[in-house]
DNA sequence: TGATTTCCATACCGATCGGTATATAGTGAT
DNA sequence: ATCACTATATACCGATCGGTATGGAAATCA
């Protein structure tokens, strides 16, 4: 699977790539341009496209790596015995992202289904699609919890995995706004005050 | 202040502004082109410029028919008698926003927050500042609501406005990703549910 | 009817966008 | 040393961005 012919690369593709997510993480897809791209990563376009294919590729190569490095909470909060519990793991993690790095910002699904608005709907519909899988595992989670009898029966696990989403979608966009990290920790004690107790 | 010598325009100004809206609130700021506008308001550049300054002009003068026109059910809501039911208006009016057009789609103010990352952080700061002062408007009406013995007393009227304004940015978000009335209006219910009780 | 003022239409501006052609430099195999 | 191959660097591509200069056309004044 390894070149052995040729001129060997000068960069490392996984730093390269670690590198356009955080660009893309703070620009979104169409505000990030190729220039800050290839800037952030250390390498010039040829070898952009020479690696990763185009701007669209790199965005999905990129989008994996979010998942896998920033977003394993989210599987393993479904793991959590109680419904209660999953939702503050899930809000907790949330917070985690949102206030890991320097400034608060969004998750980056938030940022990029917003934003794409003009040319890149693909990119727009990758990413919902993406969204829309995890969100059906955890209506999942929620309809177990309340066969468990985790749940009050008069709540619906569809509605509320809705709402808790809702809640850290919101979270994310206040996050890119200048909410500070207590700000959203508040948010997040307010929303697990609210949750619906038996 | 009237014009009286010279030619005059050849059309309406609030018009051709209320289609300008309509373009920003499909695109965002920067997803909407010049030329864009231009053909949805039926006027030539030089007109628009003439007219409404520049294209960030132009916006702030969308945003403040925005305002009267569609966010007028904030100020209204904050006059119902209790926290609830202030909460009530404004999820049950974010809602008509969002599903009154043609397709749902979210809060021009969400959009514009969330999509406005390279050149027009100006435009960012603005709507940013718009909706702080909405919002301390919201904490001070809980605050009042719990000196009215209207909220539990373990609720703190600034995180709970946060907390609302959260879930309806939250909606937003899900709005324009192609979540149909009926998902938003369960989420609207939901929150409801969840509205803690004194 | 001029004279003046303003609007509209066209064509254009420099800058930037995503993407690429070309030429050179560096590698392993022969 | 030469060949085949690939990465890099530079310079460039057409398209589009927000914004304007220019040249009539139209309406109101005298």
């Amino acid at each position: 699977m390894q070149q052995v012919r040729g001129r060997p690369r000068e960069f490392d593709p996984e730093q390269a790539l670690s590198a356009a997510l955080q660009v893309f993480w703070e620009r979104g897809y169409e505000g990030a341009s190729l220039t800050e791209l290839t800037e952030a990563m250390g390498i010039t376009k040829p070898s952009l496209y020479a690696c990763f294919g185009n701007k669209e590729a790199l965005f999905r190569k990129a989008l994996d790596l979010y998942e896998r490095d920033k977003l394993c909470y989210m599987r393993s909060a479904l793991q959590e015995p109680t419904a209660r519990a999953v939702a503050e793991r899930l809000l907790r993690g949330t917070l985690a992202i949102q206030t890991g790095g320097g400034d608060p910002r969004a998750c980056l699904g938030v940022i990029s289904m917003v934003a794409c608005t003009t040319q890149a709907d693909s990119i727009k519909h990758e990413v919902v699609a993406r969204q829309a899988s995890s969100h059906s595992a955890l209506v999942e989670r929620f309809e177990r919890a309340r066969e468990e009898g985790d749940l009050p029966t008069h709540i619906d696990p569809k509605a509320l995995a809705s709402y808790l989403t809702a809640v850290m979608q919101g979270m994310g966009v206040q996050a890119g706004t200048g909410a500070s990290a207590e700000h959203l920790q508040q948010l997040v004690e307010t929303t697990l005050q609210m949750w619906p107790s038996k």
